[in-house]
DNA sequence: GAGTGGTCTAGACCACGCT
DNA sequence: GCGTGGTCTAGACCACTCA
C-alpha cells in the first residue's frame, strides 16, 4: 500500500517562505516579518517557525540580527549554488541563467575497476550501471558528467532508466535509495579527451568534480566524474559562516 | 564538565560533543548516546541537546536516524572542508594532513581597479589594503593568496597588520567586521604568472577561488583572489543532503 | 513493545539594536 | 523602553527501527 505522507507543519512553512522568497514577495533586502508575528499567520508556535528560520539562514537565503530582525540576503541571485542543501548539475545551468537539457550519451553496465571498486566498497570487476550524459546550456555543451553505481543495487534488473532524470532521481526511482551526503573533490584539468564532446579545444583546462554519493548507512552509491567548461559557467557558491 | 561562564550552554555542549569525536571517544562510525542521555548527562534539555546535533548534523559530522540512533559519519576523516561553517586556507592545508606554515609577501596601499571597486561597492580608485600570502604545506607552496580590503575599514590607520593572522582574524582586529557569508567562485586556470611562486610550470593549470566576504549588512569586506596547486591537495568537502 | 529521533507546544528570560 | 532575535525548559505525541 502506497502512503502519502502529509507534509510537515515546519515543512509546508519552509515551502511557503522559499516561495515568498523567490516570487519576491519578501525581496532581497526585505525585513521579514518578526518570528511572533509568523507564529501568529500561521498558527503556530515560535519554535516551529525558529527551526523553519534557522534552516534558511543556514543556506545563506537569509540574515538574522539580534535585536533587529531578519533579511533576505541581497545577493542571493548572483549564485548558482548554495550548501545545505540538495543541488545537481540541471539546477546548477538554470541557476546560471540557462535554458538546459539534458543528452545522455552512453548509458550500459560495465566491469568495476580496481579503483572504482575500491571507492564503491565492493569487489573488482563487479558489475557497474554506467551513464555520461552531457549538460547543455542553451544547448550548448557545458558538463560532462559520468556516473556508476553498483548494478546490484537495482531494484529492478529489468528497468529501463531514463537518462534525462537527475541523478537523486534515479536513485530514488530504480534503486531505492536515498542520498544522505557527498563528497566531492575539485581540482583542474586538462580537457585532453574530453575536449571533443565539450567542444573546446584539447588543451584547454576544465574543471574537474569527482563526488561519491553516500546513503545514511555510510554506503557508497554512486560515483560521479564530471568536467565543467567554466567559460561557460563557472561555480559560485553562497556559504553561511555560522 | 567545566563551565566557561561567557559561552551559552549549547555552545559548550557543542566543543564538547565536537572534542569527544575529534579525540575519537566517539569514534567513526559509533553511536552516540541517545538524547535523553545526553540531556541527562549535561543536565539540560533535549531541546538543547537537539539545536547542537542540529549543527552538527548539518556539517555532516554525524548522522541521525529517526527509530535507531545518532552516528559520527565514518568519512569524516577524508575530507578537508566543510560546509555550514567557516574554514581557510590554513585549516585546508592542515586537514589535508601537511604542516602549514604562512607566508606573508607583499603588504602594502593599493588604488582599487574598476573592478575590484565595482565588487566592494566603493569608488574606483580608493585606497586599498593589499595583502598577499603564501600558504605552505610542509614548506611546499600549495596556495597563493591575494586579498584587498577597503582601507576606510581600518580602525586604526597607523596599526600594523600581522600577516600571518587568518583572514577572519584580521579582519576582526584590525577592522572589527564579522563575516556573515562568503561567495566563492571556482574555476580551472593556467597557472601563467603565478607559475613561480607555487614553484610549477607556466603552463600548468591550477584551481581559481575567487572570494567575497560580507558582513551582516550585505556590505563587502574583503575581496580574495586564490591559486591552488592541486598535485599538492584538492579540495575535497563533505556536504550534507538535509 | 521498547527505544530512538522528529515534531510541536506554551511558556520564560536574556541579549541586543534601536529611538 | 520596546521590539527583535537568542537561549532554554518541561512537557506531549508521532514516526520509525529493531529485536
Amino acid at each position: 500500500m502506497r502512503v502519502i505522507r502529509s507534509k510537515s507543519i515546519s515543512e509546508q512553512v519552509n515551502i511557503i517562505l522559499r516561495e515568498r522568497i523567490r516570487d519576491a514577495t519578501y525581496a532581497p533586502g526585505y525585513r521579514l516579518p518578526s518570528e511572533s508575528s509568523l507564529s501568529e499567520e500561521f498558527g503556530v508556535s515560535r519554535a516551529t517557525i525558529r527551526t523553519v528560520l534557522a534552516k534558511l539562514a543556514v543556506e545563506g537565503m537569509i540574515l538574522r540580527k539580534q535585536g533587529d530582525g531578519t533579511y533576505v540576503n541581497e545577493r542571493i541571485r548572483e549564485v548558482n549554488t548554495h550548501f545545505g542543501g540538495q543541488w545537481d548539475f540541471a539546477d546548477l545551468v538554470e541557476r546560471s541563467g540557462y535554458e538546459v537539457s539534458i543528452q545522455p550519451l552512453k548509458i550500459k553496465m560495465v566491469a568495476a575497476s580496481e579503483d572504482e571498486a575500491r571507492v564503491l566498497a565492493i569487489d573488482t570487476g563487479v558489475e557497474l550501471f554506467s551513464m555520461s550524459r552531457l549538460f547543455l546550456a542553451n544547448n550548448q555543451p557545458a558538463i560532462l558528467a559520468k556516473n556508476l553505481i553498483p548494478a546490484s543495487l537495482l531494484t529492478d534488473q529489468n528497468a529501463e532508466i531514463d537518462g534525462h532524470l537527475r541523478i537523486r532521481e534515479i536513485l530514488k526511482q530504480f534503486f531505492r535509495q536515498d542520498i544522505a551526503f557527498v563528497i566531492t573533490e575539485i581540482s583542474s584539468t586538462l580537457a585532453g579527451e574530453n575536449a571533443n564532446l565539450l567542444n573546446i579545444k584539447t588543451d584547454s583546462h576544465l574543471l574537474n568534480l569527482k563526488m561519491t554519493f553516500y546513503s545514511k548507512d555510510n554506503q557508497p552509491l554512486t560515483l560521479g566524474n564530471s568536467y565543467l567548461n567554466d567559460d561557460i559557467l563557472k561555480l559560485r557558491l553562497l556559504q553561511a559562516w555560522n
